[in-house]
DNA sequence: GCGAACAGTAATAAATCCGTCACCTCAGCG
DNA sequence: CGCTGAGGTGACGGATTTATTACTGTTCGC
């Protein structure tokens, strides 16, 4: 059974390239143009994941997106949104309406495959107990220790529950409102700054085994947890 | 009798540096370089999980480990392979034989022993009444004596308990209410700051071996008993 | 009943951690 | 090039969490 994701762009050009490069990974394809037609094929059959494109005749990507999120049975679908290069505040809406990552055209399909890939990966079950290991960095959640290349990684707690959170959920820009929210806690009222000068520690921490490097900032948006350098 | 390990190997150097890192997590130890011998040992007396080399001289670990779930009595016999680094298929074929995880080589020693506890964690009451050994601590239920370096260590009552407890489930962190529930019994009522007092006296008993280490606090959780350090 | 051993509590000391702020750096842009 | 805003960094004071010690009451064997 192919998994099916549901491409939600109305430039003819731009939908079309994306999906010879779906087809070609091995993806089946559903396209719409406009957010009713994307409704109705979601209706149908629930797709494994949505591409969405952030500018849309009629109800907007975000909005679209808000809605997905609302409904229970769409609430957990993935959604990747296209925005358009540097337009900041897209970014931050996208991610607070809900989106899982997105991309910034003009894209590479590389790496666009590359974030699908990463998205639907990580949404597979994850156990907050499983030991998390990525590149040469071990995070078990049991013994509640961290390390890298053989050697101990001493970490606060929060530095701890960061970095396991960022680990549960690679390959993903969190905002700092988001990262505040999932590790913080819902009702705590704190800076956003602070989780910089948490990131600040963590890194300081993964500094001697290099993998500093894997704790990422994406300028205008916030962190991503990833195993490729930049 | 303490957890015994088979490794199956036939490399020698692994073979003994898999050996020396499981004895050091008090772990016994069975050792074979094929899968005749292996099969033998099988035969014999039942470990309680599998380290299975993939490349092994004759019959193939993989085809070893369908064999072994094919047998009622090895059925629900942890395995845990060793793969090759980067072979994807390796990794789905092991999962798909009946492999319960995988670890590529070359792995670390901390990686291997985390996945090793994760999987027995799984899949295994405890025995209270066998003897335990971690490192140079020894101690055994039905004696109800604890020494470390053979020199015999004096517990209270509950110190006793206490150790016990956290040695039948090292390298995993215990929260104080977790502690007070397993030990001190459920419905009892006593502070969770007495749990410190009790892990100051346990240590205090295990310093003069400089087995006090092997106790460790993790701030803002709890406390773990572990045999590597920090 | 007496003394030793032990459990639990509380008070105090010590060790860490946390959240902010002030200041610095640097990329992006006109 | 200089501006501007976002993020990096280091320091600090207060807050929290643990460690340690002392003390009290209890139990149990004798």
């Amino acid at each position: 059974m192919p998994v099916t994701i549901l491409v939600v762009e109305d430039e003819p050009a731009i939908q079309s390239l994306i999906e010879i490069n779906l087809r070609r990974s091995g993806y089946a394809v559903a396209l719409a143009g406009d957010a009713p037609t994307a409704q109705a094929i979601i209706n149908e059959t629930l797709p494994a994941l949505v591409l969405l494109d952030w500018m849309l005749p009629g109800v907007s990507g975000i909005e679209f997106a808000r809605r997905l999120r609302r409904d229970a049975r769409t609430k957990s679908l993935p959604i990747i949104m296209l925005t358009a290069r540097g337009e900041e505040r897209d970014k931050v809406d996208a991610l607070e309406g809900g989106a899982d990552d997105y991309v910034t055209k003009p894209f590479s399909a590389r790496e666009l495959m590359a974030r699908i890939k990463a998205v639907l990966r990580r949404n597979a079950p994850q156990s907050t107990d499983d030991l998390i290991k990525i590149g040469e960095l071990l995070l078990d959640p049991v013994s509640h220790r961290v390390s890298a290349n053989e050697e101990t990684v001493n970490l606060g707690p929060t530095e701890f529950r960061l970095l396991h959170f960022l680990m549960a959920h690679p390959e993903r820009v969190h905002s700092r409102a988001q990262l505040l929210d999932r590790i913080w806690g819902d009702g705590v009222f704190v800076e956003e700054r602070t989780v910089d000068v948490h990131i600040r520690r963590l890194r300081a921490a993964l500094e001697s085994s290099r993998c500093d490097s894997m704790i990422q900032t994406v300028r205008g948006t916030g962190y991503r947890f990833s195993a490729q350098s930049q």
